[in-house]
DNA sequence: CTTATATTCAATTGATTTCTTGAATATAGG
DNA sequence: CCTATATTCAAGAAATCAATTGAATATAAG
């Protein structure tokens, strides 16, 4: 084993360079940060929020909190008894682009979706843009099913907000005389799916749109925030 | 502790789903790997040379080469009795995001570099574009002191190359009428930074470019690559 | 076939990481 | 001040990971 000796000051540095930059790294090398991540896209959460969409305990999401934040991935800011936590700048689109990555390098995670979505391909037959022109011309009613809470951070221009949970209780309030297109918070949440299903079995004509507001924040789509 | 029971398959999915992601987070978790990646961003190498560059054992190397292979961020081919590893592709825009994310948050990258560089502030006059046009009508000569090999794997049109650990046998090769911008890896590698140290102590009037291929090859520049 | 070389495999050790549990801190309201 | 609530801290057990070592493959050349 021949160590070839490079000018150690030198070593030292990239050392001390990969070392910061792998920190980003291990923030992002445990599936439960990612989904934390993957929330916090769709808006700010306090931890407690966040330890109950992400099904672990309270004290287990704080300390994944603070290690994202100790990777300066996201902020905290208290209000009152409440700690907000949101996605520092530009993470958003750091996510996306890994996101993105591991859907095209890894072709499991396609086998897995798939074979719990089951009916994903059938239904992202709507672009962004075409979408817009159809529902501003009053072809088709944008749908967001997402909780209220998410749609008030940030929705599409002319959606209109119906959580699913509410969805079987709210039929009448859609115009039948035309498609309806639901989203949610993008391809691996199954909301818009399980909403085209009951939009369809009530007689509606429903697609879905697969992609959600993190993506089209990311491709520089507007979007209306409640104020 | 209350745990809100959601339906258990759709968090088997997210489960599923997650993991998969992670497994791209993890294979960038360790700053050997990292550092492994940043080399291929210039070309592929093999083994042996990845080891050499990153003070590593070969069979370290080896092992994290897998695991990146593993995560599908690089691929290998055999070549007789040599493997060359190459960047798979899209990971090279990926990884100069978390090498930007890190940049932009992580001061301590900042204040690791400045203090082991030093003179590097003042070493960043030229804009790419700037550069070019400069070179073209011939008021500069843009110098490539990387390794030859890389030089051959791709570089800046009009750039010469003399790897910097000739560059003070072949200082005679330069026009002293003219300015001389040295090039190398990108903003963490030193070789700029030495050479230029040795030509203004040589009487030339030198300055670095701080980025590198990776940076332009991202940008959309075109690179020249020999055959 | 034998040898030399590049790479990989396998087993071990020590270090990190994750999750859990129970206690500690901080804040709002009575 | 006292209580309830949201969050964080601290310590420990189990799992995972990184680096080392020595052996095992595979390929080219003699």
């Amino acid at each position: 084993m021949k160590v070839r000796e490079a000018e150690p000051s030198k070593r030292r540095l990239k050392d001390d360079v990969f070392e910061q930059f792998a920190r980003i790294g291990k923030a992002v090398a445990s599936p439960k940060r990612l989904e934390l991540l993957d929330i916090l896209c769709q808006g700010p959460r306090t931890v407690e929020r966040l330890a109950e969409l992400t099904q672990i305990s309270v004290a287990n999401s704080s300390q994944h909190l603070q290690i994202l934040r100790a990777a300066r991935l996201v902020e905290a800011e208290k209000h009152g008894l409440f700690v907000q936590y949101c996605l520092a700048e530009g993470v958003e689109t750091f996510y996306l682009g890994l996101r993105g990555l591991a859907e095209r390098r890894l072709a499991e995670v396609e086998v897995a979706t798939r074979s719990y979505l089951g009916e994903r391909e059938a239904m992202e037959p709507v672009g962004g843009g075409e979408l817009l022109q159809r529902a501003l011309s009053g072809q088709v009613t944008v749908l967001d099913v997402r909780p209220a809470e998410e749609y008030r951070a940030g929705h599409l221009p002319y959606a209109r907000s119906i959580p699913l949970s509410e969805l079987h209780l709210r039929l009448g309030e859609l115009p039948r005389d035309r498609d309806v297109v639901a989203y949610c918070r993008g391809p691996y949440c199954v909301f818009a799916i399980e909403a085209v299903k009951a939009l369809r079995s009530a007689g509606f004509s429903a697609l879905r749109l697969e992609s959600g507001p993190p993506d089209w924040r990311a491709a520089g789509l507007p979007l209306v925030a409640e104020s």
